[in-house]
DNA sequence: GCCGTTTTCGGCCCGACTGTTTTCAGTCG
């Protein structure tokens, strides 16, 4: 039986496949709406046994077929009927610059072309620009984008740190210019994303030529690749695209929301607009005219203009609670902001007491106990938790019985000297049979044990599913460490039923981390929004190995909000003694 | 294909940039 991923996944073929069939883009989009609503639903199963998924916004009668289909056999005609029409390479000609469906299917009617391979092959031979609507620039721009795809294919996305550190280089060399006014960063790194494809940057000028210049002149850009009067792309040596878009200062918030997105928040946001009888744009929110009629095409009346100062103006304007960047993915934001049922508190990093999941030299850590103690205190910490590897982690170092007992004197010692509370813990190993790697004798005597799988992670899904349902019907199991064991950009997540293995962790009243580790920065929001949905409580955690990582904190805080999770959910930012309360292995 | 205090048809977000066009189509975000 299919999962809604899964489903949610066909459908988005699906509509692929149909736009390059030539169907009206609006169906096309109707599958990509169909799609989120089913990635959104808590209860498919459920609704495809009560028949009642048309009342999901989004899904009709056809859709609601489709999808009762694929959940009871994993198959639908209609998309075997296209796959087999359409040769398999040709969703892979989708993905080359400034290829669509509609030149995709001219080059395939006039040259038959269906593969990558084919393509390239016609662009070089000087075929292609034969074909109508199609000319030498386009021959050699397509030749351009292959090359591109490649390098990207190799460079790939880069991790969200990364994509920041970047942006914010970048944004000082802008701002040395005088004709800038405002420089922000904006899309999907502003929204937080795991990884990043490319940074969008938004400034405020009454010069946009004077920018884009300031732009082009970065040491820092290999080429440009587009340069209009408002917008100018380039891309950096690092193969990382930039798009700058400059617009006069009164326009820089709607600008500003505009390029932040996600896409599909703004389709929505736009279609709420409408109903209210606006036009939104980049170029800020206008009044429609009471009677539309062969107005539509008609520029917005700058009479019309409303004025907006920032973005919370934006959403207000529009009868809307504003809603942060992290939230802006179209997964019910919108329609919760509307009912006025947005969270307000949403954890931030200010609101952190505690820095948990610390090594130190006493395993594969950097740092000291002293060391990461001093460190954590000058960050305004109260507490944090010593979480060295256990004994089956010896390629990192991991701590025996004996050798934990000294480090505790050790934590003894050093906790004579800060201020700082100190809390005994360990990462324990979760075993290939669920269990854990210390004996309970020694986890009863710690105040936080963090579970984490290191090994075997090939398993099959079953198998990797009883694992962790065993481990954490364990009394001493109480906080899932990086849980799906993926590194970003190099390692996917391990095979397992998320729901039901999140379902024993909610029976075992045990808490999840988000791990705020660059590469790892899990559990993902979606599945976050699962956890906190059953009554599981987060922790928030910087799986630090030397001191400059305990500022991974801020990285787990944004994918904590891009769950969803709201401050009274998160353990760490309690006390000490009330966080050693919720977590500690023996009550 | 979805949707409806303009409801069963006729809408559906909006604009920048590029190239092949001589007024616009395609792609992108």
């Amino acid at each position: 039986m299919l999962d809604k991923f899964a489903i949610a996944r066909l459908l988005r073929e699906l509509g692929t496949l149909l736009e390059l069939e030539g169907e009206n883009p609006f169906k096309v989009r109707a599958y990509e709406n169909g799609a989120r609503a089913v990635e959104a639903l808590a209860d498919l199963s459920a609704r495809v046994e009560a028949g009642s998924l048309t009342e999901v916004s989004g899904i009709g009668e056809a859709l609601a077929k489709k999808i009762a289909e694929l959940h009871r056999t994993g198959r639908l005609e209609l998309l075997e009927r296209l796959r087999a029409k359409h040769p398999p390479g040709i969703l892979e000609l989708l993905r080359v610059p400034d290829l669509g469906p509609k030149k995709i299917a001219a080059l395939h009617a006039a040259l038959g072309i269906g593969t990558i391979a084919e393509l390239e092959a016609a662009c070089r031979d000087g075929r292609v620009r034969a074909v109508k609507g199609f000319g030498e620039k386009t021959e050699e721009k397509i030749l351009e984008g292959l090359g591109r795809m490649r390098a990207r294919a190799a460079e790939r996305r880069v991790l969200l740190a990364d994509a920041l550190a970047t942006g914010e280089a970048l944004l000082a060399h802008l701002r040395e210019d005088p004709a800038a006014l405002a420089v922000a960063l904006a899309g999907s790194a502003r929204r937080g994303k795991e990884t990043v494809g490319d940074l969008d940057v938004v400034a405020a000028s009454r010069d946009p030529g004077a920018l884009s210049a300031q732009l082009v002149a970065y040491p820092l850009v290999a080429r440009t690749i587009a340069r209009g009067e408002t917008k100018t792309t380039v891309e950096l040596a690092s193969g990382l695209q930039v798009d700058l878009r400059v617009v006069p200062p009164e326009d820089f918030p709607t600008s500003l929301h505009h390029l932040t997105g996600s896409k599909a928040h703004q389709v929505k946001l736009r279609g709420i607009a409408r109903d209210s009888g606006f036009t939104l744009s980049e170029w800020g929110l206008h009044r429609l005219p009471p009677d539309p009629v062969g107005a539509q095409d008609a520029p917005p009346d700058p009479a019309a203009k409303v004025p907006i100062a920032s973005e919370a103006e934006l959403y207000a304007a529009l009868g809307l609670q504003p809603v942060p960047p992290e939230l802006r993915e179209d997964t019910g934001e919108l329609e919760a902001a509307r009912a006025g049922e947005l969270p307000l508190d949403l954890v931030r990093i200010e609101d952190v007491r505690g820095m948990v999941h610390c090594h130190t030299t006493w395993s594969d850590g950097r740092a000291s106990v002293e060391e990461m103690a001093r460190a954590a205190e000058a960050l305004g910490m109260e507490y944090l938790t010593v979480t060295d590897h256990s004994p089956t982690a010896s390629y990192a170092g991991g701590l025996d019985e004996d050798r934990i007992r000294r480090q505790w004197d050790e934590i003894a010692r050093v906790q004579e000297k800060v201020k700082v509370r100190l809390l005994r813990g360990t990462e324990s190993d979760i075993l290939e049979d669920g269990a854990l790697d210390f004996p309970d004798r020694i986890l009863e005597r710690l105040d936080v044990v963090v579970a984490s799988v290191h090994s075997r992670m090939k398993m099959d899904e079953d198998a990797m599913t009883r694992r962790l349902v065993r481990c954490m019907s364990l009394p001493v199991f109480k906080i899932w460490g990086h849980a799906l064991g993926r590194l970003l950009l190099d390692r996917p997540s391990f095979a397992c039923r998320v729901e039901e293995v999140l379902d024993a962790l909610a029976a075992s009243r045990g808490a999840v981390e988000v791990n705020g580790d660059p590469r790892r920065l899990e559990l993902e929001p979606r599945w976050l929004r699962a956890a906190t949905a059953r009554g599981i409580p987060v922790v928030l955690s910087v799986d630090a190995h030397s001191v400059q990582n305990l500022r991974y904190l801020e990285n787990a805080v944004t994918v904590a909000r891009r769950g969803w999770v709201r401050r009274g959910q998160v353990l760490n930012t309690r006390p000490a003694e009330a966080f050693r309360k919720a977590v500690r292995p023996v009550p």
